[in-house]
DNA sequence: CCTACCGATCGGTAGG
DNA sequence: CCTACCGATCGGTAGG
């Protein structure tokens, strides 16, 4: 099947994309991994860089899935509450396919301009989402005061530094890393409630 | 002066690894930067790979004395106030010059193994500090309970993220910044003192 | 998916 | 610091 080879080549693309870079991995290193000749590849993609974009814009949909579905669980809730969901969200698409969140956390600055340009759009939009409840926490009194652009930087790439070093099978878990990162989280923004 | 020369070429190519990467960075393109002839280059250096390794080697060092500095003021102190200066320390490295910081953190596993085992065993005793220093709150009751590797990478990515977006000159003053971070990061570990 | 191949560019050297 | 140059590798194409 088409599409199974397309997957086979972005799942190998995004692995050693995540270890070497983008610019660091040659169409031959893909080829490889795929026991194929370089030249061979080109029987299923257009280019290194439609390789590059195909992870990228799948990954950037799956962060934007998990968003919608955070938002629509958790609405009408406190602030505090979004935000844990937003985290969980977030954390889940990096830990259920590091490679493909990784390539798109670190290498979209590798695509060309216009491409850039088009998920920058969607990497604004994305963060926006966070920036938004942020101010509104702040506003409600569920968060302490805080910068919104400044805490939602600090907050995304903390969560996004997990791309860097996950390993699936390691000693910790997702779903204990994603514990302690909504921790953290909820900690770093919500107002203590004094009993 | 030679040590000139050097630091003209290591800060070119800082700013070039960090827009580019250092794959994506040829030395043709530094040698532009500074308006010789790309070969021209090896008069001042053996390898690109040692500009590389110059620019990662100095940024370490910085983060190193700036940890120093921070536990030396604060030794005996309590856990929060440690950790506020050591905040400030590594923030304080990153703004300084965020050329030389982001090629620190982002570009050092383009080196070669054995040089890239070198700062990574300096990457980890410098992460270490910050373990340590968790542990520490978190026995006193300084801290809310944290695992402390987890927590560390937390707080350490959280502030890194300043090299990728950090413009000296841009909206946010690196006080300002510094400020907001100690602030998140003060909040995400301590424990609410109940008055 | 393969063989054969291409022009461009890469990091780097020789010799001034 | 320059000119002239090198072998290796790059992304990609032609033609099966």
């Amino acid at each position: 099947m088409v599409e199974t080879r397309r997957r086979q080549i972005e799942d190998v693309a995004s692995s050693l994309f995540r270890d070497q870079g983008y610019a660091g991995t040659s169409v031959r290193d893909i080829a490889r991994g795929l026991a194929i000749q370089g030249a061979s590849l080109y029987a299923h993609v257009a280019s290194k860089e439609d390789v590059l974009w195909a992870i990228v814009r799948r990954a950037a949909d799956r962060f934007e899935r998990a968003a919608d579905e955070a938002e629509r669980a958790t609405s009408g809730r406190p602030a505090d509450e979004r935000l844990e969901a937003l985290v969980r969200g977030h954390v889940g698409v990096l830990t259920d396919d590091v490679g493909q969140a990784s390539v798109f956390v670190r290498e979209w600055r590798s695509l060309s301009s216009e491409r850039r340009a088009r998920i920058g759009e969607r990497r604004d939009a994305y963060e926006n989402r966070w920036r938004r409840l942020i101010a509104e926490g702040s506003q409600a009194g569920a968060f302490v005061p805080a910068d919104p652009p400044l805490a939602a930087a600090y907050l995304l790439t903390a969560l996004n530094g997990i791309a860097t070093w996950y390993r699936p099978g390691g000693p910790l878990s997702a779903r204990a890393i994603a514990a302690e990162f909504v921790n953290l989280s909820h900690r770093a923004l919500a107002q203590e409630r004094h009993p």
